[in-house]
DNA sequence: CTTTCTTTGTGAAAAGTGTTACAAAGTTCG
DNA sequence: CGAACTTTGTAACACTTTTCACAAAGAAAG
């Protein structure tokens, strides 16, 4: 084994150059892909084979990364320990975040439960609900809080992002809430359009529409 | 009441010009605000109103609406329930859709409860899973089947998206029966690159992904 | 009917995102 | 070492999507 001192560039958001979305979100995929393939004890692939994996253009791979700098050696590609340690870093892996959720029925309940987010680093620390004979319950370890509660126990348990998994027309009532208790990132379940103060990101997760514009391509087709 | 014909172009994709798939997608947000407006007996919209409450421009509106003919009139904006109706033709609203989901855990059930769908045209007809211990059980109406059944009873019950809600290991065998079954639309939220031929539309929803990605952005706010 | 105001529909410009293409860097192998 | 290959990083190009901006259409008011 080879112990040589590199100086690869390694810094987060070099340039100040805006980051397309797509990217970042791009970029977990190929920690997650790269994880896997250190993990297999695979040493290195390039940005052709990544990109077969992922169904994606070895060119993506290769501007994904060049935001952020240059991680791969000409000739024989990226080494996946050294891949893996840059994606942890820049995309703060090393942090971990806590997540509230309002409303602890069925897709609440399935976030609750699944074991995925710990390893991403999202603790699920604090569930709300109205219904009286919901809160007390314990649902994976987090009891369910009255939903007048949440302000205070978002500031307890230094939550920073919200999720909002209650019908439509309570949604806009729980976003203010979120905002008012100084929530700055919520994933929105709701089939709602919410307003917010624009430095409050919202990300809608909208099911129907998902299966609909589906649709919406199926028809055409036939 | 005025009873004049009027001529107004509502043409599905007039000139063959390509629609940006999120087009259809706000396309899918308009119909549901505008219904909610013409239940509210509101008559008229302009594109300025109906951006604001949806959080979008008013030439994002104007420009969405102009791929598929002229809806508006000059001076008073769009009649909500002719709009609705044109949007409705536009979406195949009219059109139902079967949909089966494989992995009835916590997201599969969660699915299978939602009373949402059917509003929207969408049908979960059939379930299936691998575990022994669920297949014959009931949930909101449909019976559990084997995995093994599914390519029989997608043609059976004219399935046409498929849902996958297994494990990420399990993912690409379960979109390889839906492949093989004939099945052009999958809908999956396993946290895996499926690879499928080139007619068929795959839309990934990764959750932990979204909230990821919503967190890299509170990460660089700090 | 005329003036004033509102709002549409749509080319043209701008912004955003992905692809192409290739020089430069590094590897492999005789 | 040098020739043949492989692969990166990125500038230039191409394509997509959004925003701008305004003429034309219609509404409103007197
Ligand atoms: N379940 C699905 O598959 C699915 C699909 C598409 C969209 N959605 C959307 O996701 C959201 C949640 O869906 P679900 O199936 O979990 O609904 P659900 O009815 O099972 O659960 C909603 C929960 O929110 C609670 N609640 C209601 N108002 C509240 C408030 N003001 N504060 C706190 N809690 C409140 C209710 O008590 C209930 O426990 C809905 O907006 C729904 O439209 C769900
Ligand atoms: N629940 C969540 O909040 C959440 C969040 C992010 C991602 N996901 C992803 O969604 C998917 C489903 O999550 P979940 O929480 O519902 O999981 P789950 O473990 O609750 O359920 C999975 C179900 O799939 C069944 N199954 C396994 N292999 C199968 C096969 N080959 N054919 C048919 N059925 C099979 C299992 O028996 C089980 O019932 C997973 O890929 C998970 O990573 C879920």
């Amino acid at each position: 084994m080879k112990s040589v001192t590199k100086f690869v560039k390694v810094v987060t958001n070099m340039g100040h150059r805006k980051i397309p979305e797509s990217t970042i979100s791009r970029l977990f995929v190929y920690l997650r892909e790269i994880a896997s393939l250190a993990n297999m004890n695979i040493r290195t692939i390039s940005s052709g084979e990544l990109g077969e994996r992922l169904n994606l253009s070895d060119a993506q791979v290769r501007k994904d990364l060049g935001y952020f700098g240059q991680f791969g050696v000409s000739g024989s590609g990226y080494d996946t320990n050294e891949l893996k340690a840059a994606l942890e870093k820049i995309l703060g892996k090393n942090k971990t975040w806590n997540v509230a959720v309002v409303g602890v029925g069925h897709l609440g309940s399935a976030l609750l439960t699944y074991p995925g987010f710990k390893e991403h680093g999202l603790n699920l620390v604090a569930a709300f609900d109205s219904d009286a004979r919901k809160i007390g319950k314990e649902i994976s370890g987090v009891t369910i809080e009255a939903f007048e509660n949440m302000p205070k126990a978002v500031k307890n348990n230094k939550v920073s992002i919200g999720v909002i998994a209650v019908p439509a027309q309570r949604a806009q009532e729980v976003a203010d809430k979120f905002v008012s208790a100084g929530i700055k990132c919520i994933l929105n379940f709701a089939p709602t359009s919410l307003n917010v103060p624009e430095d409050v990101k919202v990300k809608d997760v909208d099911l129907s529409r998902e299966l609909e514009t589906l649709s919406y391509f199926l028809a055409g087709k036939k």
